[in-house]
DNA sequence: TTGTTTTATCTAACGGTGTTAAGTTAGCAT
DNA sequence: ATGCTAACTTAACACCGTTAGATAAAACAA
């Protein structure tokens, strides 16, 4: 049992087997072994696909950040800003539990400066100064990461508080849960707008 | 060499220990082992003092959460989020890398609920309704936490130099590295300013 | 003072991790 | 048919968090 007739393994396949597990299990509960053996294998064949788990990882977190939409700049910077937030978000909010590891820099990739140029572009050409458009960029990205985060890691203080606030009515933390997803949207729609809105009203000043 | 004629460990100095070496290794070069051996002891002496790794951990993110600052909100609800925001963020940005621990971290202390109360309860003195108040409370945090988070994940466009005639429109962004943390304070501030001039506005309508 | 218990460390070891090395065989080119 | 490469295998290495059991000093009881 040495080399199979048809390969077993491809690299499409092992990055859809290693989102599963961390969807199902978290980023911690993602082994090599443990991937391998949901792919009828053992460890070290991945290694012949993939160098590196590291490798494996990022080449998931780029396949997450491909659903990001950056086309709604061409309406204009506030429509542009909105919908890539939104959409970035979105495909965060689809895989709570990569965040942590994407957030720690998917930066240096093609797709990723592409993006990043669409984004200041956008800006740029509706009138932000560059500058500003750097830090608009950055700004919309710590929201997003920032309530990634927070969504990711549910169930603890701040939260709480949240629920409480808004289904006074409940106590039992099964029904909270359910609604996670929801508040956890509605806080991130509220700090997006007022965001926005401060733009605006900047840079009619400007 | 059993029993020491002092003891040789304590929790404080296990956990100053433990955050120096996060500081410069990052949170996966901490190990027991390295730890123990930086105390001049053996791991397992470690597991005398705190029983988990995952409890000490949780002991320094509460030592660091510590120093946030909730107190300006005495002085109006503008003054009190922009206080609790930058010390907040100062607090992370002295540590980048335990941040991603912290952001997923159980803060279900005393210590936690008594800073969401008095943000909470000061943002309602002010006039916020209760479920807007609360929703001000996490888009802070995700402002904070995201860039924290950002600063955390400094390392990426190290070549980006090399991208620059493909994609123009990035402009003065390749300096990011060099001002990376000049970078990251400005925007936090400007995402900062702008979100409270949306909330400002918004409440004036109110 | 002696004896006992508790405290703070030690060494050894278990099952887990990512990864490397070396062996085996299928497919393909010469 | 021969040799080369591709795609797997099992064995093993160094590390990880953690537990078990031994050991000796400290603290306390008689």
């Amino acid at each position: 049992m040495a080399r199979p007739t048809t390969p077993l393994l491809s690299q499409a396949g092992i990055r859809a087997a290693a989102l599963e597990i961390i969807d199902r299990d978290g980023l911690d509960g993602l082994s090599m072994r443990k991937l391998a053996t949901a792919l009828g294998v053992s460890a070290p064949a991945l290694y012949f696909h993939y160098p590196t788990k590291e490798q494996l990882l990022d080449d998931v977190a780029s396949e997450i950040m491909e659903k990001v939409d950056v086309s709604a700049f061409t309406q204009g910077w506030r429509e542009g800003l909105l919908g890539w937030a939104r959409s970035y978000r979105a495909a965060l909010a689809g895989h709570p539990n990569i965040v942590p590891f994407l957030a720690r820099g998917p930066g240096q990739r093609d797709a990723s400066l592409r993006r990043a140029d669409a984004i200041h572009g956008g800006l740029v050409a509706a009138g932000w100064p560059p500058r500003e458009a750097t830090m608009i960029g950055a700004s919309t990205k710590y929201l997003v990461v920032g309530a990634a985060m927070g969504s990711f890691s549910r169930g603890f203080v701040d939260d709480v508080q949240v629920y409480l606030d808004r289904y006074p009515a409940l106590g039992d933390a099964h029904r909270l849960r359910e609604h996670a997803d929801a508040v956890d949207r509605d806080s991130f729609e509220f700090a997006l707008t007022m965001f926005v809105d401060g733009l605006a009203a900047r840079l009619s000043r400007l």
